[in-house]
DNA sequence: TGTAATTACGTAACTAATTACGTAAATGTA
DNA sequence: TACATTTACGTAATTAGTTACGTAATTACA
């Protein structure tokens, strides 16, 4: 198919598709061609039924990796060609136990010159290609197995996104940035309080001038994401990380993620040994960002604000 | 899949159809995770329909391959979600025309970005494997286009065949086995008539000297078929074809189909326009057989032979 | 220019898989 | 030992394609 070539790998699944279709097809064909009585659909149940004595059908679905209503209705089919034989557990109600009739035994002497002919061919036709096909799709159920190709385009999808982000020290002109990113979610999902208008009205006084930081995530150059290291006032803790924001326009673009790191970068260059942050758990995204960047549940605290009902640490190695 | 391993390429259509079935499936979250409202099947259709105008329902299916319903169904699809409008060709009332909607032409931008991380997510699964599925469908489309895989087995079974079957001249040294072959199945579904002794005590004399032939159908050097071609004393017919017999032990190996190829073959080199036998309607396989070779019935004649119920005739191209 | 052939495309029926769900039997556990 | 959970597997509905077929419009040609 030419128009593959114009459509690039994204239509790879179109594609396989076209060419198992095809391939099917023929083997409808060939069957006749060795005169067995046999559909494609059958082979793997036949197969494992040609090797054992009797099976149940969810033992034949799961080596085959079929659906077990798959292979009950292939079953079904293949009892009515007269080439198994159903026969229930004695010691197990449930079980269904399928084994191949002497009419379905007598194939397996026809289906070896047309096993060996398909294996000849298939073995002449790779020998023409440069890539064996067979072989790439198990290279392919194997890497798929380690990590799905959603996983992979994820993967690619932060790291392209993350290119456009840019992690930069707090300066003036961010002031407002500062301030509305937080002022939009906490008074989303809460009201803002003392401490708040504190540390985001006067953000120099509050957080820098007392050994804190700032970073802003910029998206195209555009302030998207806030987040600050606090100096804290406490015999435990040295650094809170605190007022992290990322606007909802740049969701789901890795923003928390790579400010939560950058902050930590920070206290560790602080000389911090652990860092400190308080939410609630109604941020569930939030509270799923802390554990990936290793924060863990500490024992309630006293805290300014009211809006906190968790407390966290991530010790820094 | 372990399984596919043990089954060999015969199970490749069973094997190819779940890879797809696996990729298709992720291609379903993938969409979502760009937010882009589309179906992996819409795919083909829409990336037709974004480089051009507008199109009608049998160039989308002729340009990726679908059936022309498979099409209508998926426009249809696409139109709830308003993503194609459908319009009536002017000059041409059969077609509908149909293009891209300002919503369907918005998904082009989004898209652009999940095209370039699938392509890098496959790129980068590629890097890890010896053999490059793409490049591998791309070699089989191109030679099974030029030989279907129907072909390519139908070419290795006759080989296969021909190799241990071998179709020569009677000799003396083959009485027996003619006898031998023809009165077994003869005893097993009638009973040794006085013209088949004839025949079968004295082949030389009764047939060959007469002008008939013989032939032996030889399997890995044994006689397992024999068929007589013999002179008839007949306005109507020159030659008959007779005491075809095939050993059960090589049933399934075309033998009958060799063996009555080379008797009209035969009949063919002695000049004959057509060749005569008489048969049985309850030998069935024998029947299909004759039919397969290009006899066909015709109205009831003489026979010496109390077993005969059908006569058939070939007619030599 | 009338009729036959071809083309466009919709509907219906089929196919080969799936997921969802229900029921009966077996197993685990308080 | 009663009750909850798990297991086996059948039926129904859904999905993404196919082929078969019918009809209307266009084109070819005697």
């Amino acid at each position: 198919m030419d128009f593959f070539n114009k459509t690039g790998k994204m239509a790879i699944g179109s594609r396989l598709r076209m060419l198992t279709e095809k391939i099917t097809e023929d083997a409808v064909s060939i069957y006749k061609m060795y005169d067995i009585d046999m559909q494609p659909k059958w082979f793997p149940v036949y197969y494992v039924l040609s090797q054992d004595e009797a099976k149940t059908i969810t033992d034949i679905a799961k080596e085959i990796g079929h659906s077990h209503p798959s292979v009950s209705k292939i079953i079904r089919e293949m009892v009515k060609h007269d080439l198994v034989a159903e026969k229930k557990d004695k010691g197990d109600g449930r079980r269904n136990m399928v084994s191949l009739t002497t009419k379905g035994k007598a194939i397996s002497e026809k289906i070896k010159d047309q096993y060996i002919d398909i294996n000849q061919a298939i073995e002449q036709l790779t020998l023409q290609t440069r890539n064996d096909l067979w072989r790439a799709i198990e290279e392919w159920e194997f890497l798929l197995e380690q990590k799905t190709l959603l996983q992979r385009v994820r993967e690619q999808k932060k790291e392209r996104e993350s290119a456009n982000v840019q992690i930069i020290d707090y300066t003036p002109q961010y002031k407002q940035a500062f301030r509305n990113l937080n002022e939009e979610w906490i008074s989303k999902w809460f009201k803002m309080e003392e401490a708040d208008y504190k540390a985001l009205d006067a953000p120099q006084e509050y957080i820098l001038d007392r050994g804190g930081s700032i970073l802003i995530a910029l998206y195209k150059n555009e302030p998207v994401g806030v987040c600050a290291l606090i100096k804290m006032d406490d015999p435990d803790y040295e650094y809170e990380m605190a007022k992290m924001a990322v606007s909802p326009k740049a969701q789901g673009k890795n923003i928390g993620f790579l400010l939560g790191i950058a902050i930590i970068e920070k206290a560790k260059s602080f000389g911090a040994a652990k860092v400190y942050l308080e939410s609630n758990t109604i941020l569930k995204p939030a509270i799923n960002l802390y554990h990936k960047l290793g924060f863990n549940k500490v024992a309630s605290r006293n805290t300014p604000y009211e809006r906190s009902n968790i407390q966290m640490e991530v010790i820094i190695k």
